[in-house]
DNA sequence: TAGTGGTCTAGACCACCGT
DNA sequence: CGGTGGTCTAGACCACTAA
């Protein structure tokens, strides 16, 4: 371990628990293999305190100072945690204010994880300032099929919520999906609710189901449409569709979203950047 | 500015060009609308020694107190600025050892643009330990058509070279495409050069032609196969298959390839994370 | 053992925000 | 103005690597 932990005599010995458990395990971690600096135990602390909904999304957190007294270490390693926090997306920094639980309410953020892009967009150009309809053609609870439980990481017949949606961009249906979210946390969401809510669904879900999405894989593929999928997306039977399927991960790696999309590539496609 | 650079007394005057430089600049952007940080600064002048070609992928640059010392700032500051450079993937950092100039050659990083997966593939699971087999179908140079020019930044009419090849993965044809390379810095790249060398293509622009792929943008489509390409890629005529444009970018943001390739995703997807 | 990056601290000052 | 994050410094010690 870092001598300067054992040794240093608890600069702000406050009287809070966190503090006494990072000191303790940074002292057991010394000579463990599974040793993780300061820093990141840190990180661990405030992403269980996020997990547990100590502060909510949009919410301001503590100060840098504040954490540091709090967690009895210097500033500059609460910095680091933040850091890495916000470069995943975690946290939102700004200047001056303060930091703050990430939304997917933020205008800056919304429609993050939808990578469509109309093809007469500049390459650089921000998406979707363009005119968005949707259309929820079911909102139903059903029993997990074998794959949808076997993703979602629950029990095949296990309840899960249902949507399917279409969706407009200019006019033109660009989007067609499924989305599963798994039974206890969204019981309560319905039809009339999608209606009426302004926004991202996740933002919905954040509101109202206490379930923030933090990062999402997705699986892509071409098929071929189907004659019923062919007619809502308003192209040829067996026209080329670009299949996305999205698992999305809310706080601690829990899988809270499932969907099935169906894309429209004929005048938008898919962005991606590789780094 | 930050008064503590115009004030102190320069540390170690070093009669380097670049610390000076530094220093300039610094007290030139103090009240400019531009001001970048120190950091930023000292970024900029190790990514145009990195242009430059100073140092070349895979070698290792100078120590981090070593390029304090030259640009008469802290070891924090180059820190911050090594910090972001490897984050972007230009520069590798290795506990013990030093930093190295980023390089395709590296078994950990081959094939880093290459997001197919076979379907079979675990979800947390490394890309690609299946046999690959590469056909080069053609290698040419003409002329950039405007589609092309327009992409890579060059006047249509343009001498490029192009490239056209097949990918099979475990037997299967996979991806089937086209490759244009900008006229000047790819002269010498012939059909034998291609079949011989072992190794990612990307690896053999760096070692032999001077150009080192930092990122790239990707475009995603579904489209239906002509019946050439349905033969080559030993599918259906009609069957829906991925196209995938990319436009490869070298130091400087500069466009240096444009591909477009079909995948056949009957076993394969393209896989994506969403943060 | 020497040299490198990695972590941690303490303290200074700057840029930005709201009051 | 006070409080916040942002930058910069100087110095200490740790972890890892190679000779």
């Amino acid at each position: 371990m870092h001598d300067m932990m054992a040794s240093r005599p608890a600069p702000n010995p406050a009287p809070d628990l966190q503090a006494v458990n990072v000191s303790e395990s940074a002292s057991k971690l010394a000579s463990s293999p599974s040793f993780s600096p300061l820093y990141r135990q840190i990180k661990g602390l405030i992403t269980r305190s996020l997990q547990q909904g100590d502060w909510k999304p949009g919410e301001l957190i503590p100060s840098e100072a504040d954490l540091a007294r709090r967690f009895g270490v210097s500033q500059g390693t609460v910095r680091k945690a933040v850091d890495e926090l916000a470069a995943e997306g975690l946290l939102l920094r700004r200047q001056g204010r303060g930091t703050f639980v990430s939304t997917h309410h933020e205008e800056r953020v919304k429609f993050r994880f939808l990578r469509i892009v109309p093809d007469a967009a500049a390459d650089g150009a921000r998406p979707l300032p363009q005119p968005m309809e949707r259309q929820f053609l079911e909102c139903k609870r059903t029993r997990a099929s074998q794959e949808v439980a076997r993703t979602l990481g629950i029990k095949a017949g296990e309840s899960v919520t249902q949507i399917r949606r279409l969706l407009l961009l200019a006019g033109e249906p660009v989007v067609y999906e499924d989305i599963y979210l798994p039974g206890p946390a969204f019981r309560g969401l319905t039809a009339e609710r999608l209606e009426s809510y302004r926004g991202p669904l996740y933002a919905l879900f954040e509101s109202e189901f206490s379930t923030r999405m933090v990062r999402a894989e997705e699986k892509l593929r071409a098929v071929n449409a189907s004659a019923q999928e062919a007619q809502l997306l308003r192209v040829r039977e067996a026209e080329a569709l670009l299949l996305v399927e999205r698992l999305s991960f809310s706080y601690g790696e829990l899988p809270a979203e499932y969907r099935r999309g169906l894309y429209n590539t004929r005048h938008h496609h898919y962005r991606n950047e590789l780094n």
